[in-house]
DNA sequence: TTGTATACTGACTGAACAGTCAGTACGTAA
DNA sequence: TTACGTACTGACTGTTCAGTCAGTATACAA
């Protein structure tokens, strides 16, 4: 296969392509590191083309932060919208969508950011304003009603956050990064139920003596 | 203060001054955005001096990691070596140590490598063997004597590790990372107390009925 | 088949920066 | 006070890469 592709016009499909090669690039060596000529490559385009839909690097970036991140938090919280369940049933809705994302390379993303955020200010404040402050109510929203249903003693629900997404972040970034350099492992769906199963022992309201 | 400060020699303060004002500039920028002119600067040198003590930018990287972190881990192992109290006790005093270090810089450490590792494997892995191998078996460790001891319910010991570890893990990139760009905010006491609180409540034995 | 609009290309430019090295000035010993 | 070794300097070099733009090839209309 040494026949070069002849070129073809495709402007509708371009952006979504370029964005998906820079979410690989990106999630693989970083933003400094990644070259626009590699993105383009892995495009199937020249670089020439990248600058046809993204006015810099860095808007490539906006985009590919943008487009990966913001359907996943609209499918969570119609999850919730929509569930009249219990508080236990929604944490582990919320375990097993975090588990499906894992297969993707959607989860690169808080690496990057967290990665990016000194040189990024503005980025940093898209992404917590987009989707942390979102998902933050989501949670929050979920542990207030285990509370208010009995499921769950009083707590301080703010604090508590980093208890439920910790596990979930230590998951992400090691498959995009230390994972991938030493034999140490971790298999996600066992932690997961340990989390979950653990968190909710940890929940559990006071036993009436 | 424009009066350039005159040349004073002193080879031992060097490498030790270099290393930390690369920290705090790693830390801040991420590695790829660093310029070792800028860290020249920090450290009140020029940038030749660097290249006396240090062959290349990543032998710096690598002296940063190495020299932010293995004190830490040595001290860690002390403590329970020493200490021969409850499991809980020994999991309060590792967040204790936590929390004391993330007053320092010390703890973009694990920030870097996480942004770096896809770039540098071999800086990976060394952190890898050095400081996580070792920081989970000190902390399998003090889950097996909490089954022991009987202060546990038996576990899956290896998938509970990042449930202590996540929440920890969180409240240092978001000191080093988000936490600079937004208004949300964690209170990191607050925080390592509902932790504590709620993973000893969620190990605990069950009630016998 | 020809003509036109435009998606696409890739060689080029300018800037930024890691790494070099000939020269400078400090400390120290005699 | 002088002379020597060396810690230190900073202008310079070579390379890498984001961003440009004149030119090329394709789709499509007439």
């Amino acid at each position: 296969m040494t026949t070069a592709t002849p070129r073809t016009r495709r402007k509708e499909a371009r952006p979504g392509e370029i964005v998906a090669a820079a979410l690989a690039s990106f999630a693989e060596r970083g933003y400094a590191a990644t070259k626009l000529e590699d993105v383009a490559t892995a495009a199937g385009i020249s670089k020439g083309t990248i600058y046809l839909y993204f006015p810099t690097k860095e808007d490539l970036f906006r985009a590919v932060v943008r487009q990966a991140v913001l359907p996943n938090v609209e499918a969570a919280e119609a999850d919730l919208a929509n569930h009249a369940g219990s508080a236990a049933d929604l944490l582990r809705m919320m375990a097993q969508r975090f588990l499906d994302a894992l297969d993707s390379d959607l989860t690169a993303i808080p690496k990057l950011v967290v990665a990016e955020s000194g040189n990024f200010p503005a980025i940093a404040q898209f992404y917590a304003d987009t989707v942390l402050r979102r998902a933050f109510v989501l949670i929050e929203g979920i542990l207030n009603l285990g509370i208010d249903r009995g499921e769950f003693r009083p707590m301080d629900v703010h604090a508590t956050l980093p208890l439920f997404a910790g596990p979930f972040l230590l998951l992400a970034l090691w498959k995009h990064s230390l994972g991938r350099h030493t034999d140490l492992a971790f298999d996600p769906r066992a932690v997961a139920a340990a989390h979950i199963e653990t968190l909710l022992r940890g929940l559990a309201p006071d036993q009436p003596t």
